[in-house]
DNA sequence: ATTAAAACCTGATGGATGTCATAGTTTTAC
DNA sequence: GTAAAACTATGACATCCATCAGGTTTTAAT
């Protein structure tokens, strides 16, 4: 299962295709491919990483946990996106926790070839700082959204982008499934209130259910609903 | 009023210290000072920038219209910090309005000699980026607190940052004053909850005002609440 | 296949918070 | 210096939403 970063696609997507050819070998040398399994941690909030993980397959909950005892999960990772960055430019502990939301495969680079590339391959700085301006912009919008939306405009929110973002299948049901607790915590909400949510959208006509498996029906309906109208 | 960037003290408080002499001094060359009366925009969102501003002097809010019509802020802007940033390093438009909540001074640097010395100095771009895994590293934890905390808290933690940011003048009043419709756009909620939340704290002698100025009392007693205690 | 555990769902209830109405106070502008 | 405008404040009320309590269904383990 092991391949070369030189010839990985998922490079293609993310900030290292800014690397020079022989700073990818260097990479591509001391990387470690690691699986885990869905429910599994890749690292957890206040820990030291001494590296980045770049994600080849799966996807990942990067969340935080409140004074209150629950997880609010920030941002949802997948194929391409490179985790742990924030911490190690920042020369910080990680300040989320990630775990696998599917099964995953990783890629973990340690940090000294991030640190050394950084400092002596602008281009890669550029696009690595490109990344993170693009995710500092998500988050501005994610705050606005939690400050001025409803619960419901939020959970209507939520499965529009778990659409956009990782499709459906070949029966019209969202690609990506998260338990309702994991919804609720994408939403920041009360399970019990995400779940009566849904039920309610599927009284509607906006959503069907099968199992924990969800599917979108009225695009356009739970469009408005978020935008407010 | 124009001084040398080369000699400003500013300088040292954000990434432009990380320029080099030449690159400094084309810098200081092309920048143009400029005064901002309170209340006054620097960059409406949607605007497209051309160029970042330094602030000298002056705090400025940075807000996000939500679809409702209020206006979230998202973030308070002061000396040695760099606004328009994202925008120019993404190449977007600005995605937040910028407008002079006290008088400011502000030197607006075109956007071609940050681009160029991105491109050309990674000490520089290391330097951009270390601040703006910052500043995700905030928004997250924003994301978190508007989402896991109730109101009350909120306000209480807006009081205690305003202080320990902007400092109290000699009568215990916080130095930088804010209406109540700018605490309540910061803390995402009504400006009636907003007064009726500063009545309480003001009643139970954790707070003091006078006219639109607020003093903390019981600093303690605010960061227990803010903490959930 | 059976049982235990986990996840999902619904109802009842109370507290938190937004909205509307109205009045007092401060600031601004002429 | 005065009137208008903007801001601050408080009450009444409706709604949203979290919590608790109790159920059903699904999943996992033996």
């Amino acid at each position: 299962m092991e391949s070369r970063c030189e010839s990985c696609i998922i490079r293609q997507f993310n900030s290292l295709r800014a690397m020079s050819k022989e700073e990818l070998k260097k990479v591509s040398d001391s990387k470690v491919t690691k699986t885990i399994k869905k429910g599994e941690p890749i690292f957890e909030e206040g820990e030291k990483l001494d590296g980045v993980y770049c994600i080849r397959n799966g996807i990942s909950k990067l969340s935080k946990l409140s004074a209150n005892g629950k997880d609010q999960i920030v941002k949802l990772a997948s194929k391409g996106d490179v985790i742990g960055q924030r911490s190690v430019v920042a020369e910080e502990n990680v300040n989320l926790s990630a775990v696998a939301v599917s099964d995953m495969e990783v890629c973990f680079i340690p940090k000294e070839h991030i640190v050394s590339t950084l400092q002596t391959n602008p281009n890669f700085t550029l696009e690595v700082l490109r990344h993170m301006a693009h995710d500092l912009k998500e988050a501005d919008d994610v705050v606005v959204n939690m400050s001025q939306k409803n619960v419901k405009q939020r959970v209507a929110e939520a499965f529009l982008y778990l659409k956009s973002n990782y499709g459906e299948d070949e029966d019209g049901f969202l690609t990506l499934t998260l338990s309702r607790e994991d919804i609720s915590n994408v939403v920041g909400t009360a399970v019990e209130s995400c779940i009566r949510i849904i039920s309610e959208f599927k009284k509607k006509g906006f959503l069907k259910t099968s199992g924990k498996k969800i599917g979108i029906i009225d695009e356009r309906a739970l469009k408005e609903l978020a935008e407010g109208f």
